[in-house]
DNA sequence: CGGATATCAGACCTACTGACATTG
DNA sequence: CCAATGTCAGTATGTCTGATATCC
């Protein structure tokens, strides 16, 4: 195979993950929408980088702070996440995720994922496979370069 | 390496592309919202099928009629593409891409994509460009599975 | 006072659902 | 009359920008 150009990837990247996720969100039914995406990767990130605001947050997820409030709102209205205020500094505010929220993680499969699992369980060889979750690993380090 | 279980790739894909849609917007500038993604898409798409109608784009970008006749009048109101009536169902109207449509096409770079280029120069060996390419295929290949 | 953090208010984008007119 | 196509209206979500309060 010779080598792709950065350029082809860059143009057909974008036009694939936009017609992956047309297709996730039309599998997806009202009763998956109580937990979005945004919210996942977030309580995620939270689980992962312990106690941090929501300004750190942003910053890691590549959105404003008012869009990252608003996603972490709606993680403390169901309980999945909790604010204390930081003792060394009276601006902060800490989230932490709860019992309820690590549960969650351990758990989630909404019905999305799980077309998603089984598509990727009937049309994928297991080459295929690797290539995808390879993908997934750089996906994230260009995201965060 | 192991085979990597379906239910892995369908935790953590989603995660990425939330992160890298994320970066991808956060690198654009106004300028550059001048076309969404689902409009090269589409753009796409109608480029590649020939004259069609809108309900046989929303079936192939699986979104609702009414959404693509947004994304499809936005296309038209641009000069990207016309519309003309078919002469043998006059319920339809079949959407062509224009000449300046397939300049578009030809010409297109905007910011974010060559952000997502320039990512990929600094930060991929060439068998992890070759990854990402091959990605590419497979999630497109979900998404109409 | 300047910088960082958080929040409130308003806007927009893109998808959705529901209702309806027109055509086959 | 029913199915398919297209359009109009209203809603929801997640993002944005701008303005403001609080704390270091």
């Amino acid at each position: 195979m010779t080598e792709p150009l950065p350029r082809d990837i860059a143009r057909r990247f974008p036009r694939a993950m936009v017609r992956l996720r047309a297709r996730l969100r039309a599998e997806s039914e009202p009763s998956d929408m109580r937990w979005t995406w945004s919210q996942i990767s977030t309580l995620n990130r939270i689980a992962e980088e312990g106690p941090t605001t929501v300004s750190a947050l942003a910053v890691a997820e590549h959105v404003r702070p008012q869009s990252m409030a608003e996603t972490v709102a709606a993680l403390r209205r169901e309980g999945l996440v909790t604010a204390k205020s930081d003792p060394t500094d009276g601006r902060k505010s800490l989230m932490s995720v709860t019992p309820a929220g690590r549960k969650l993680l351990m758990n989630i499969r909404p019905i999305r994922e799980a077309w998603l699992e089984a598509a990727i369980e009937q049309h994928l060889t297991p080459a295929e496979r690797r290539t995808l979750l390879e993908a997934a690993d750089l996906m994230e380090r260009l995201a965060d370069s």
